[in-house]
DNA sequence: CGTCCTAGGTGTACGCCGTACACCATCCTA
DNA sequence: TAGGATGGTGTACGGCGTACACCTAGGACG
């Protein structure tokens, strides 16, 4: 973990922890199986840390302080996103975790069902993380603004949209969006819906 | 495109794509700059092939159809959302999509804001993917089934759920869920919300 | 005390990957 | 007829994951 904070995903070969461990390559394999062992056990200490005290009070806000504290885990690990959407099989702390927030909606009121549709809705959203289409936090802010500007003929809609949000951030934090509130928006209006469906059974 | 249809994304090596072509591998270096950008150029044909025609009616179902056209081209080229969320910056086909769709929020009568809000919070939903926390698509449906069971004790609530949904799905076309059935599930969801906001304004 | 098992580190090697660099053959244009 | 573009070739480097055979220190047990 500590050299994937440092280094990056892409920065975590075998070879490069096994120096930064002082020892031979091979040395890593009699303590793991492969790689993808190695991987699934980075992923389960992170996930593992992630709080799962209990919740009192409703549903939504015990669900939403959940997902955020997950989410906040990641915050703390840039690569922990990349490193579970890499992988086929859950293990063992990502089980526990999903297990926690589908107790919540149970006892809050949902069935089996609306469960089930609720976890694939939230998706990858439940522990705190979206894959955005693309990065839209550009080193150069200005460089953003003229790209804006640039696709006005081509993409009007889109250099609109750019455009504005270009001139709303500019006031607070330079360029790019307030990936937070982004999320918080959008895991609102899923548990507003979810509550929606839950209420109307 | 046809060697990462047959091969995969892991399959699609500069190597391997020469060798297919009858070639040394730096020959492909004459027509692309390093595999990146071979990677924004398939990523860009594929996204590319999807209709962008105009769409009459309400921008409800108009978004919906332009995103399950985009879901179908996604399901004919299972590489694609991987190679996607793999890129940081958006190819030329992508923007042009993203245009469309938010051509058509803003005819619909979204505000801009409402629209970079609403492009957030569909994500790569936009394009027809959601990347699930894992494959629940187990070869084996039996194995599954025992593997719930066995989760009883530990993961109580992940095992009601998934004893429910292995049993559903059972009569309908062996263990797995209906990954069309979720898709649309949680669409309807996130339309339903975004034409709430729409409305209040 | 001597034996043997085991946990864990070592060295070498294979086959893959992306790609830098120098070279060459063809063909179209001036 | 000369010269530049276009595009294929050969070699080489540094990285990756990992198979296989080997060695060493320490503890268990007769």
């Amino acid at each position: 973990m500590a050299l994937a904070d440092e280094a990056g995903l892409d920065g975590l070969s075998m070879r490069r922890l096994a120096t930064e461990l002082g020892v031979v390559p091979m040395a890593l394999y009699k303590h793991v199986a492969n790689k993808d062992e190695l991987l699934d056990g980075i992923i389960d200490t992170v996930v593992g840390e992630i709080d799962l005290g209990p919740v009192e009070g409703d549903w939504r806000p015990a669900v939403r302080a959940r997902i955020l504290t997950a989410r906040a885990q990641m915050l703390r690990h840039p690569w922990a996103s990349g490193a579970i959407e890499s992988r086929r099989n859950p293990t063992p702390a990502v089980l526990a975790y999903m297990n926690s927030v589908i107790g919540l909606l149970r006892t809050g009121g949902f069935t089996v069902d609306l469960v089930h549709h609720a976890i694939h809705t939230l998706g990858s959203r439940i522990l705190g993380f979206s894959q955005e289409l693309f990065d839209d936090t550009p080193a150069d802010p200005g460089a953003q603004e003229a790209a804006a500007h640039a696709m006005k003929d081509t993409f009007p809609w889109l250099a609109e949209m750019a455009l504005q949000v270009a001139h709303d951030e500019k006031s607070i934090v330079g360029s790019g969006c307030d990936d937070q509130f982004e999320f918080e928006f959008a895991l609102d209006l899923l548990l507003d819906g979810l509550e929606r469906l839950r209420s109307a059974v």
